[in-house]
RNA sequence: CUGUAAGACUGUUCUAUCGUUCCAUGCUAGCAUUGGAAAAGGAAAGUCCGGACAACGUAGAGCAUCACGCCAUCUAACGGAUGGGGUCCUUAUUUGCUUUAAUUUAUUAAAGUGAACAAAGGAUACAGAGAGUGUCGCAGAAAAUAACCGCCAACUUCCUCUAAGAUUUAUCUUAGAGAAAAGGUAAGGGUGAAAAUGUGUGGUAAGAGCGCACGGUGUUCUCAGGUAACUGAGAAGGCGGAUAAACCUCGUGAGUUGAAAUGCCGCAUAUAUCCUGAUUCGUAAGAGAUAAGUUGCUCGCUUAGCGUGGAAGUACUUUCGGGUGCUUUCCAUCGGGAGGGGUAGGCAGCUAGAGGUAAUCCGUGAGGAUUAUCCGAGAUAAAUGAUAGAAAGGUAAUCUUUUGAUGUUGGGCUGUAAUCGUCGAAUGUCAUUAGUUUACUUACAGAAUCCGGCUUAUAGGUUUUGCAGUCGC
RNA sequence: GCCAAUGUAGCUCAGGGGUAGAGCACUUCCAUGGUAAGGAAGGGGUCGUGGGUUCAAUUCCCACCCUUGGCU
């Protein structure tokens, strides 16, 4: 039985780890959401993954909406956690993962787990290609 | 009953599964499990006022700046609220005058203009324009101690003419008429947002608050009512604008910064140090001195704590000196450049309060008092959610149904030359009552130290008051 | 969480109580064989919204809305 379980210390709280990811540049958009994504060294603790969602302002005025927002990305991302994080755990190291929303309208929990699927299928991807070109 | 305006209250519910924060519990001491009838608002919003709380500053007076401004009350406080007063506007009513028309010749009608009281509703940043300065476009004669046109010829003066008288025979005096440089006047000028207190009347050379009557509006005094603002009555003496949300004057009040404040732990040489400018104090040099003490500091160990050391003088306390009238207080402050580090972690502040609810009492009311009872968020890259199902309310449509209005069709009755009237039937349209089904929908909006207000947003429901319409009694 | 500034013609900006302007752009005409430059004429404004003060408001006062910026 998998945990569905999201606790603090799955979040990316440090602002450190937070600017490292922006200068690093490694995103993966797939609409309506963006990744940006990378190692955190040194590892916090032994969840592979941290996670943070943003919703710009400027499109959402309303804190209400935004709150919203981020409910249900944060409940999509929760739902398909486990699956990612027993693919990430064979690379032995912690990821920090960003997630933007950059859609113009209030999203179901369909449409955001839709987007989440395949943002995991390519983060995969990239992450063996990286691996088989350092070995 | 329906519609409409304003206000008040309320602001969907339940079940299952998977989660978040907090609290409690358990033990292996940072994890797991179990439990929780714990977990957004009336505006949490805007950040427009007022406070609590905190840090720093602070004698008084003066200066500057800002805010407020009818009265009383409420309140911790307010620029908020409640009650009252004044002023203005709208509606209706009454009345004076002018013009026009009609005829009954003193009435009626219409229009214009001036004024008044009471009622209802609404508005009101509502101290001072009689302290001073400024501004008032265009139009208009004139926009602020008014005099351009006009009006006047009584008084004064000058000139001209006529008559009478006197004598110095061409001068004077008196009377009358004319003219108006000077003079008087402010009714008329139709412009304007505003034109010097309104209307009527007397008066006059012409006029005028110059007098009078009825009003308007200030000042002073007296009396009466009211806590007061203010109101009423009487007397005296007045009447040359608006603007203070123009400067200003008067009165009252106000230190600055906000919980990312602030304190502690941790990390730290960290207002380090150097150069330079301005200000302040000092004659100048220059930017206090000296001594003692401390729960402070150094080093070691994981914390608490214990042990050790005694260099320096950052901090605090006491003493002395200097500046200041005294006390307080201060003994440097502020800026620029160079240079060189650290953090963005934890704990407290942090939620029991000018708290909520109910009852009784006091008050016109805002509100207050007493008693009982309840405690129900505390996050920090920022929790309070997701999915599924059910219920409730609303909106729209289809169908059935109740009642009413109305059109069409053919029929009966009364009756006619005919239209017409009336009764019930079929059917269509509109409104309406109740129900079925389907679809859609359930507002505005998310705590961030906490309260009191104000402002703004808000589907639906409940309700109060006013107004309008319909039906019945 | 806290604090400022701004809003005027299609664009960039003046105007700080008395009928709202400049530059660029736009339209028409002149000029040229034609185009540009040049010349002449013209159009275009709820002065962000709603109240108030005033005879009169883009301007003064109050409330709201939008945009932009700053502190942390």
């Amino acid at each position: 039985m998998p945990s569905f379980k999201f606790s603090k210390e799955e979040k990316l709280k440090s602002r450190k780890v937070i600017q490292q990811l922006f200068e690093r540049r490694t995103s993966i958009h797939i609409f309506p959401l963006r990744l940006i994504w990378g190692p955190i060294e040194p590892r916090f603790n032994d969840y592979p993954t941290q996670f943070a969602v943003t919703v710009p302002k400027k499109r959402f005025a309303k804190a209400v909406d935004r709150n919203r927002i981020k409910r249900v990305i944060r409940e999509g991302y929760r739902l398909t956690k486990p699956i990612l994080n027993e693919q990430l755990s064979a690379f032995d190291q912690q990821y920090g993962l960003m997630f933007i929303y950059t859609g113009k309208k209030k999203p179901s929990l369909v449409e955001i787990e839709k987007s989440l699927k395949r943002i995991r299928k390519k983060l995969v991807k990239q992450l063996s290609a990286e691996g088989s070109e350092d070995k």
